[in-house]
DNA sequence: TAACCTGTTCACGC
DNA sequence: GGCGTGAACAGGTT
């Protein structure tokens, strides 16, 4: 489940393993759906090429090649990837492999084929076209109040759309929303201003200490909700971290939410 | 087995 | 035109 933090862990992956390797080829196994652009159009943006940066927009990877055009990464729901040498260690679900000229490849994992990949070269132009606003870590509380005051949708939704802020998903809202002990239910434009404020504040404290803990939800503190939402846990528990009450799990703007009904009025 | 889940886009109604 | 809602996408997991 890709959010904000894992595509950011990602980017330091590849910042240690593929940056400044000649991509020497590239395969794919579904071109019209993993790819933007035509197949021939990507392999010929892309071959000779070395990656030489990066940029992360919310969900949205830029890799910065070495002729000021960029690889475009989204990781849909449920995207990785893996650097490896022998043929053997490929990952399963690799639909898409760049070969590099040092006997390396990196794995592009897709299990879902909900993720994309695309040669451009415009960032700002693409993320314009793409509605993607300012990425949580960079969002200004002025610009943050703004988009909330005017959306009449629940606060869940305009929270994860990426044209108000870039980076939440599923799990984050959850999170951000107990933390700040707001009903995910709340419509957006009817917050006050210091409501507005500890949604903002959690929602930088989540994302940096996810980031932080690289996305691992294992090491992040016994306050935080993630802990009942049953991954992984085999005793997990559906109960509040804050008050221990039993949490409320139902679909809030079409998405499985848990929330509490005592904390989160 | 069939329902569920994830992020994004798109169609539709207002 | 823009907002809100919900379906659709694909397939692994339960």
């Amino acid at each position: 489940m890709p959010e904000l933090p894992e595509v950011e862990t990602y980017r330091r992956y590849l910042e240690g393993t593929i940056f400044h390797q000649k991509i020497i080829d590239f395969e794919v196994d579904d071109p019209k759906k993993l790819l933007l652009i035509p197949q021939d159009e990507f392999i010929s943006g892309i071959k000779g090429r070395q990656i030489i940066g990066s940029k992360r927009v919310g969900k949205n990877l830029f890799l910065e090649l070495d002729n000021r055009t960029w690889l475009y990464m989204h990781f849909g729901m449920s995207g990785d990837v893996h650097y490896y040498k022998d043929t053997a260690d490929r990952p399963k679900h690799a639909r898409m492999v760049f070969y590099f000229d040092s006997g390396f490849k990196l794995g592009f994992i897709c299990p879902r084929k909900f993720e994309r990949l695309s040669v451009i070269s415009d960032v700002d132009a693409f993320l314009k076209k793409k509605k993607v606003n300012a990425d949580v870590t960079e969002i200004t509380f002025e610009e943050f109040k703004r988009q909330l005051n005017k959306r009449k949708s629940v606060v869940k939704s305009v929270l994860l759309d990426q044209s108000v802020v870039a980076g939440i998903g599923n799990w984050i809202v959850d999170e951000v929303l107990f933390q700040a002990k707001i009903n995910p239910s709340t419509k957006s434009h009817s917050l006050a201003d210091p409501e507005i404020q500890l949604i903002f504040d959690a929602m930088k404290n989540v994302v940096n200490l996810a980031i932080e803990k690289e996305a691992n939800y294992v090491h992040f503190p016994d306050s935080y909700l993630i802990h009942a939402r049953g991954w992984g846990k085999p005793d997990f528990e559906t109960t509040c971290p804050n008050c221990k009450q039993e949490l409320a799990v139902e679909k809030v703007g079409g998405r499985t939410t848990y929330y509490c009904l005592n904390c989160q009025k």
